[in-house]
DNA sequence: TAACTTATCTACTAATTCTATAGAGTTAAT
DNA sequence: ATTAACTCTATAGAATTAGTAGATAAGTTA
């Protein structure tokens, strides 16, 4: 994950915290998140272009949230900054592109354990949001067993 | 997942045909995965040092697997030509780093949520071996709820 | 209205990583 | 010896990342 994705997910946690509240200035989220502010004021521009937040211009100004934080996950937040979710451009749903070492994509082996990754990877990242890290306590819709990595 | 990776992966899924059998050429592989034939070089060898494969050099020479399909996973070739499984340095396992932003890592509450992502991508990722891609059925070890991506 | 505050937008840059390519060297078979 | 094939290091162009800089627009307050 980039950093500007892990900026841009604290800066979402940060406003969170106020939703339903009132306007955190940048200089605040930079300041309390460690967060180089005009790198800051560019993810808070992609955010609000992207609905998430909103925004309001001089004195008194500042940003605010304005999705539910249990409505946003990680999946759409890496999908925003990172891209595909998919490990392949040839499976992602969102980012597609021919592979150009794949002569016919229907009998590529790759594709459909590929596919089966991605599916399995959105539900992961889809069962985090917002929310999710405001509580701390994961509501992850995936079990996986409990194993040494 | 990058193009070396991608590449390393098909080299080893081709290999992985003739394994018990006899060598494989760099350009049998080449040509047959549309990989750069010098690029693969450099990709062979890297699974040779990490033990996947032996070479022959000379005439009648050339790669072959030596290790069995099945123990070969997804997540360990992920790391060896992409690194970290984890969303973020500061939890990772085998290429930690600290977080410049991140004052106490101890309170981070970013942190334990991004380990329980790290395990689930690590059991989901551990769950797809060179012999998934030979057999083409996934025998993915995490159970994901059908949904519409 | 003037001054001040804060967001908006575009452009730019340095460093790093990715995707190769080049070429000399080494080992083995015939 | 000659040929075939792997080995290793260096290099280079393109793309991406992680910022920085500066001018502009919009809103508040005196």
């Amino acid at each position: 994950m980039s950093k500007k994705c892990k900026y841009a997910l604290k800066a979402l946690i940060r406003l969170g915290k106020e939703y339903g509240g009132g306007n955190l200035l940048t200089d605040d989220i930079a300041i309390s998140e460690h967060i180089p502010k005009k790198f800051l004021e560019q993810i808070l521009l992609d955010l609000k272009h992207a609905g998430y937040v909103r925004s309001k211009q001089g004195s008194k100004g500042g940003y605010r949230l304005v999705q539910e934080p249990s409505q946003i996950t990680l999946a759409e937040i890496h999908r925003l900054f990172d891209g595909a979710i998919a490990l392949v451009p040839c499976v992602s749903q969102k980012f597609y592109e021919a592979c150009d070492d794949c002569p016919d994509e229907k009998s590529c082996r790759l594709k459909k354990i590929f596919i089966d990754v991605r599916e399995k990877t959105y539900a992961l990242l889809s069962g985090v949001t917002i929310k999710t890290f405001l509580e701390g306590s994961p509501t992850l819709n995936i079990p996986a067993k409990k194993q040494k990595i």
